[in-house]
DNA sequence: AAAATATTTAAAGAAATCCTTAAAAATATT
DNA sequence: AATATTTTTAAGGATTTCTTTAAATATTTT
């Protein structure tokens, strides 16, 4: 027996389908979690005791990581630890890349003074 | 007269409480419109023409981006233009730095060369 | 003043997000 | 083998997000 399933059906079944860094990041205690991996890995359950939230919201959070490459596990016996991947976050930071060198243009920060100037005329 | 609004009732009332950059670049279109802005100053007529979606998503959408900051308003008549704040984007940079120690470290890239070279083995 | 243009706000609905509790799966301990 | 531990998956519900169409507001043109 074979099911064919029209894409739009899979997205109906398919609950939570973000795999996307800036999607991730949205959420604060998904950044949290990003931060503590930061310093070391950890268990869903050492996680979970630095929130309020429970274990199993923790261990959806930490599958959206997983998902988009921000995290990955590693099977240590019962345990899951889960690494940040650091390097997924370049995506983030190459894409601030096209505006950095907007911020840090001193004629930019010129201009700013000068309409200040202009508006205070008025 | 005076009316008391709790605050649960006011969150309901007040739909779409966004004033978080990284929730304002969760939306793709959103980027996008922050791209378009890098380049230059445009009006929501402009930018809607770049998108499949309506004149009033789009003023939505910067409604949310002039909310967090990462745009300004300047009125011109009957137009009013956008302007890019990309400033305020530091506060993205400023996040990953605490990263980016991690994913510029060397030894980092070697602890990933060896775990390879153990999983292989097994 | 009336019509046209630019933009925002309101209302309503579909979809996504996030949380909780309950149940299942996998591994370790007794 | 039975029990305990760790983690994930499922189901359900409240809230948020995003979009659309219709209506309102503000400014300019005629």
């Amino acid at each position: 027996m074979v099911a064919f399933i029209f894409a739009t059906e899979w997205l109906h079944i398919m609950a939570d389908v973000r795999r996307d860094v800036f999607q991730a990041i949205a959420d604060p205690t998904r950044r949290a979690i990003l931060v503590l991996l930061a310093a070391q890995a950890m268990t869903p359950n050492d996680l979970a005791e630095h929130f309020d939230s429970s274990r199993q919201a923790v261990s959806k959070h930490l599958r959206i990581l997983t998902e988009c490459r921000l995290v990955k596990q590693e099977q240590e016996g019962r345990e899951i630890f889960y690494h940040l991947e650091a390097s997924k976050m370049k995506e983030i930071d190459k894409w601030l890349d096209q505006f950095r060198k907007i911020w840090e243009d001193r004629f930019q920060q010129l201009d700013k003074v000068l309409l200040t100037l202009k508006n205070k005329k008025k």
